[in-house]
DNA sequence: CCAACACTTAGCCATTACGCTAACTGTTGA
DNA sequence: TCAACAGTTAGCGTAATGGCTAAGTGTTGG
């Protein structure tokens, strides 16, 4: 069980920036460059450039360059993975209820 | 637009962390103790004390001391909240797919 | 009453994070 | 062809992270 943290570690660390979570919302409306990305942030390119490279190294998004100019763009089912550890967890938490619940009528029946 | 951006820094940040993720899955399961939790981690005290702190100053846990035991529990409501996120995010992200195949119909039918 | 318990505080250390500037590489439009 | 462009590399500084030990505080069971 849980033998794939490092990713789930990467994605939450690399969703914790508010630069890189912006980021991740612009990229949800389509593919852009890296320049473009960077219009928004005051911060120099090789700053913003780390961001980028955190971003693909959680593999939330991808890129690839031609010619000059590197584009990038969402990788959706990275989120939704990371999404889905939030849905794991309410199903434990859930599950809790339920039993409380069990527990309280199986009480009450008594 | 987003000017609650620091909860969502702290949540995510207290999330990239392995030790914190299984606290809070532990936490799913019902309140504990500082001690209990501490448990199944190979870690001394003080150090683990510190996840437990980042934990709550995310506000992903509530904590309160009675006499010297101090009893951890969940609050799902800022688990929910950041989960929020990431529906917001598929939606902009479904909008722009939705969009997309508008284009296309609209295409198809000229 | 006092030793054991459950943290808590203080302070140290190594590593990583995140910003910068300066200088470099390869591509391209005029 | 060559200057402007779009990134990239290298290296620096400060602050935060995540671990440790040692010693302190207040509570409690026997």
């Amino acid at each position: 069980m849980e033998h794939n943290q490092l990713p789930l570690d990467r994605a939450f660390h690399a969703l914790a920036d508010p630069t890189r979570r912006a980021v991740v919302q612009r990229l949800g409306q389509g593919e852009a460059t890296v320049s473009d990305l960077a219009v928004p942030f005051d911060m120099a390119l090789p700053s913003f450039m780390k961001h980028i490279r955190v971003l693909e190294g959680a593999g939330l998004i991808d890129s690839n360059k031609i010619g000059r100019v590197r584009t990038c763009k969402l990788k959706s089912e990275t989120l939704a993975a990371v999404e889905k550890w939030f849905g794991d967890q309410r199903a434990i938490w859930e599950n809790r209820h339920q039993n409380l619940d069990n527990l309280l009528a199986q009480l009450k029946g008594e």
